[in-house]
DNA sequence: TAGATTGTTAATCGATTAACAATC
DNA sequence: TAGATTGTTAATCGATTAACAATC
């Protein structure tokens, strides 16, 4: 799935360590708010929510930025992973799809502060194009190639009903986006060294379904076992918005 | 982290097979929206995405519904994971939160088909509780107990911002919640027994932005590596709405 | 020097995959 | 019977973890 260059650095980081990265990012911004300069790995994993061993393990692939005996220089090793991840510098993010998500995606924050920059919101359905979401114009669908030149964009968001989702995708592929976050329940089909990575709240929730009837199966009565819904509504066909 | 009860039922299955299930399960409806009434491991595997050995081994933790020779009939194969993951019935899930993303989970109605029923969406802020959205009236967040008891809740969302995240989640346990599903940017701490899954947007573009740089690195010239931000703004304090 | 904590080793555990016997 | 495809085996690969030597 995702890129696997063979001899490119001395190290090469595995795919596990690589998605807790971003986790410690997080923990440690966390620390920085705190007024905490330094920390141990005892004290960042329980800020990241993994254990000891495991933080050292991952943090030894990038190199060795602790001091035995005393533990972590809280902005240096920030900058450090930064690093590694890449976003000590804006990547231009466009999102296409401005519904409901695509709104909720637009209003978020907390992209600009961690690396991205929102530099286009783009919809098919022109009513919405020419409306504005978070201060940005939503602009048609067809504008995409041009903006992804001018811009240089690499990463795309697809935030649309399931049935575009692979539509968009192979515009976006076609326009030079090499990395794709799909939010669309839809699997995706997509040339070799084009990454996708994909979010589903329901796919997640199922997850949390299975382990909660597992809870009330062993302690029967004590978790509650939700209204009975029947069959044939939980298994109908989709209605994805 | 989740739920590992040891002797319960003669299998014991994977995690990393669970949390495909779900995807197995949407392929599923996939063939069955195409009127496709038997297929092979292959034909599924690639709608789901995975390769077909994967796939067997995974559904032979749940029992051997298909038939040698011939492959499996899609709608019994779709009722017996459906009835693994535990989505044969629906699930009441309550929303705390209903700012940009919480709206966007309200008028999801992916969940409706999924197993899943919203009872009730909640917010701290009295202005948003009275408004309607979705068609389901937003209510005061201290009436979590009352809704959780009176519908037998054991699933929750947050969709609340970073800082309110682990009181509403004490909160939740305090009421019976023993499942969570965590929008928010932070790591939360829960008794054991409760399982707790977290979806992060920045996380998963950071995911893709190590790759990307790598891509960047390994071909250069040929992926366009972004406008140039300032690594202060990258690594400024979080502004998460 | 004594205490603390990192970075690394090695053992264990879990997941993936190819191959194929079983069997429709 | 011949062809097709499942379910399972066993080998391989990758991730986790505890323990501890290195070293501040």
């Amino acid at each position: 799935m995702s890129s696997r260059s063979s001899a490119e650095s001395a190290r090469e980081i595995p795919e596990a360590t690589i998605a807790r990265l971003p986790v410690y990012l997080r923990a440690l911004t966390g620390l920085t708010e705190s007024g905490i300069a330094t920390c141990s790995s005892e004290e960042l994993a329980t800020a990241a929510g993994v254990n000891s061993a495991k933080l050292r393990k991952d943090l030894s692939y990038l190199g060795s930025y602790g001091t035995r005996g005393v533990g972590y220089d809280v902005e240096y090793l920030t900058y450090q992973i930064a690093r590694e991840i890449g976003v000590t510098q804006d990547w231009p993010v466009v999102i296409v799809g401005i519904g409901n998500l695509g709104h909720a995606l637009a209003n978020y924050s907390g992209f600009r502060s961690r690396g991205f920059r929102v530099v286009a919101l783009l919809d098919a359905d022109l009513e919405r194009a020419g409306q504005e979401v978070a201060g940005i114009a939503v602009r048609p669908f067809d504008e995409l190639e041009q903006i992804v030149a001018d811009n240089a964009v690499a990463i795309g968001v697809i935030a649309t009903p399931a049935a575009a989702a692979q539509s968009v995708a192979d515009r976006m592929v076609a326009s030079g986006i090499t990395s794709i976050l799909n939010f669309a329940p839809s699997v995706l089909t997509v040339p070799a060294g084009v990454d996708v990575r994909k979010v589903d709240l329901s796919i997640e929730l199922q997850i949390l379904a299975y382990h909660e009837q597992r809870k009330a199966a062993v302690d029967p009565g004590s978790v509650p076992q939700g209204a009975v819904g029947s069959s044939a509504a939980a298994l109908s066909p989709e209605g994805v918005s």
